[in-house]
DNA sequence: AATCCGGGGAC
DNA sequence: GTCCCAGGATT
């Protein structure tokens, strides 16, 4: 059934597959774990660059382990979805403390790893190990849902995916199905004329790949402003506060925000221009106000802080938006 | 089944 | 500007 399927894509595999990718060499569990995580909803060339720095500072599971979260949010910081990074962070303690060091070999093992969920933990059997497991990330959603011409919800793809994965050449197969996904049979222009299965397609022999998958209806992001604090003291310090997690920036350092300014002294303000950051949820509009303060100031804690100076920012996990504000502004 | 969680690339 | 990317956790 899946026979020509998973023939023709392993053969088009050969001639134009991606072997070279950076957690390919060497193919360890561990490399190939980290990978997975990290390009969660992240695109191959955004994700290489992380990888390079994250491995030469945590080159196994151990160093991983014994890291502080807030050093392995510096090398994330920029990639986005933290809680990838602290889930990564807690599951490496748990491979030391309770599987004595060792990866799982199974699905359901994984799986008990916080931010190792069900496709992930069937491209980590297939990658780092070459038994059977199946994918089904977005690439491989896209191939389907035109393979067949369906518009089924992602849950009942799953037994398609199943059944079209060969018992043999796993690794390479698990490769192929989503380079096939990332090079020819993308959102976008298609190469259909390119594609190995377009011969089986039902969308392509129908003429139909435009169709799928179906355009989801956006509805318009909710707008929410805060002002974000940059105070200054005497030392020419500013204020950084640790994010809560879970939430927007979980573990991060950032600026103190308000809602509104009515507890400070109008005279003490400078307004600075306004910016906005689109999240997937939300569209915030963030209202910069510098504020000299005298170093004795007491500030209320309710979050972590740290008085620190601009050239030590690169020592801190900082959002995106935050650090390019504050590199942008000299104090 | 919806919603939450970032940032950026491609268009 | 829109869309969505090697998704998972939470509700």
């Amino acid at each position: 059934m899946s026979k020509t399927f998973s023939a023709k894509l392993l053969k088009w595999f050969d001639k134009h597959g991606r072997k070279d990718l950076p957690w390919q060499h060497p193919r360890s569990a561990y490399f190939v774990w980290l990978s997975e995580i990290m390009l969660q909803q992240t695109q191959v060339v955004t994700v290489i660059p992380y990888f390079q720095r994250f491995i030469e500072r945590f080159p196994d599971v151990n160093s991983l382990a014994q890291a502080s979260e807030d050093e392995v949010l510096r090398y994330w910081a920029g990639l986005g979805y933290y809680s990838r990074a602290r889930n990564l962070h807690k599951a490496a303690q748990k491979i030391m403390l309770e599987f004595q060091g060792e990866f799982p070999r199974d699905l359901a093992g994984w799986q008990s790893l916080p931010g190792v969920g069900r496709s992930t933990a069937g491209a980590i059997i297939a990658q780092a190990f070459g038994e059977f497991g199946v994918i089904l990330d977005g690439n491989v959603k896209r191939v389907l849902r035109r393979f067949y011409a369906t518009h089924e919800a992602d849950e009942q793809l799953w037994p398609l995916a199943t059944k079209l994965t060969p018992q043999k050449s796993i690794i390479d197969y698990s490769q192929a199905i989503m380079d096939l996904g990332a090079m020819v049979c993308t959102r976008s222009k298609p190469k259909c004329m390119l594609c190995p299965l377009n011969q089986e397609c039902s969308a392509y022999q129908t003429e139909t790949v435009q169709n799928y998958p179906a355009k989801k209806q956006r509805k318009a992001l909710p707008e929410k402003e805060k002002y974000f604090l940059l105070m200054i003291n005497e030392k020419n310090e500013i204020l950084l506060e640790r994010q809560p997690s879970p939430g927007i920036w979980g573990g991060l350092w950032s600026l103190p925000s308000v809602d509104d300014l009515q507890q400070f002294p109008q005279q003490a303000l400078e307004k600075l221009p306004s910016f906005t950051h689109t999240f997937t949820h939300f569209k915030l509009t963030l209202k910069p106000v510098k504020i000299r303060v005298s170093t004795s100031l007491q500030i209320s804690e309710t979050l972590p802080q740290a008085w620190i100076l601009l050239k030590d920012l690169s020592k801190y996990a900082l959002p995106t938006p935050i650090k390019v504000f504050l590199c942008a502004n000299d104090l």
